[in-house]
DNA sequence: ACACGGTTTAAACGTTTGTTTAAATCATGT
DNA sequence: ACATGATTTAAACAAACGTTTAAACCGTGT
């Protein structure tokens, strides 16, 4: 009981000071004070910083790529079946809208959904290093699926936009609040499904686009 | 002379350095290892680190701004002129190519554009306090430009679309070699014209796109 | 009651950080 | 040639960093 309480506070604490200040600028002595545990536990129950942060990630990716991929095979054996291409939207929807969802559960996971867009945004090295290695393949696998569903492109533009929307979706994931400088009396506070729909109507239109 | 090299010596290695690991994680000593200058010098030239990376923003991003608004107006009276609404590929191409026209001014320049296209994406802070500072201005007149030309957009709509483009363009402008994890066999060495014109082509069909 | 392995604790480890100091060096104008 | 102000230098500063240590503590099974 009490390992796995003091575990878990300290990932909810450095899942939080992570997300807002960035990996380098964050030190375990604010995570462990934060999580109201000793200094040493991080190097005792994660093996050090680099551990600490790889188990972050874990705990909330793992499941949330199994869920992405879930839904991703069942909209292309969907498709199969009824001898259709699967649609370009339906595609981005098994990968966005997971992510986007995260921020309904809580302020929690809120926290993780603007450390993952940052990770890729951090510099080369330990936290973008981590995060691409539990998102490869999930990643080559919507590759060729967008492949499939968009023929008249090449696989250079493809690659292309697929980045611009990777670009996208980070941007829009670590700005969760007023972290965009909003012009002057602009609600941006939407529900995650109008969100979604708002993001998919942007980038389908983007990946269809006559090159 | 001495001066002169000294301070612009300084201003090279912090560009390449705070590009390719990021503000936190470089060190004055590291920069001014690089720059075969004293450590004292980075104090005595620019009053400490943060200085130091106000003017390496400032170096470049003034007369990158100047250019890009000299275009927008440009275009934005032309349309006026003529009586027509100036065309929203038009607009964007004004903000988007000066950045990658960037890429083409060297190595050195080349690492400004991945220090701004994380600037972006850092943590809350420093950096990017710095620089919504020097880029508000622009943004908002890029906004109001952008709103006129697509009225059939809600101000909310336009507004998150915008921040879609500006993720989608921090992240190509991070991501200038093989950051990004290639599937295989990919060519993504494009020429900046090319580079402009694909990215334009994405941006504009999702900006346009019915609501 | 006891012993034992997993856990927590306080303290210290050696490095590295950004910044400061005071002396040395340089360039420049008279 | 000399004096003056700007620049560079080496050395040191306190503070904070990630990590390690050894002792104290805890619950559990015998």
């Amino acid at each position: 009981m009490g390992q796995l309480d003091t575990k878990q506070r300290i990932l909810n604490a450095a899942e939080q000071l992570f997300a807002r200040q960035g990996y380098h600028a964050t030190s375990l002595r604010a995570i462990t004070a934060a999580a109201g545990v000793n200094l040493a536990a991080v190097n005792y129950h994660f093996g050090g910083k680099e551990g600490l942060l790889e188990a972050v990630f874990l705990r909330r990716l793992e499941p949330l790529n199994a869920s992405r991929l879930e839904q991703l095979e069942a909209v292309l054996s969907a498709a199969e079946q009824s001898g259709r291409i699967p649609e370009c939207r339906e595609i981005l929807r098994t990968f966005v809208a997971p992510t986007f969802r995260l921020r309904d559960l809580g302020a929690e996971a809120e926290n993780f959904v603007a450390l993952v867009g940052r990770a890729l945004a951090e510099p080369r090295g330990v936290p973008m290093s981590i995060f691409v290695r539990h998102m490869a393949p999930l990643l080559e696998r919507l590759h060729l699926a967008l492949a499939r569903s968009l023929p008249q492109l090449s696989r250079e533009t493809l690659f292309l936009r697929l980045h611009f929307l990777i670009g996208a979706l980070s941007h829009i994931m670590r700005c969760n609040e007023k972290c965009m400088m909003v012009p002057e009396g602009i609600e941006v506070d939407r529900k995650s499904e109008e969100l979604i729909e708002e993001f998919l109507d942007f980038t389908t239109a983007g990946l269809e686009a006559t090159p």
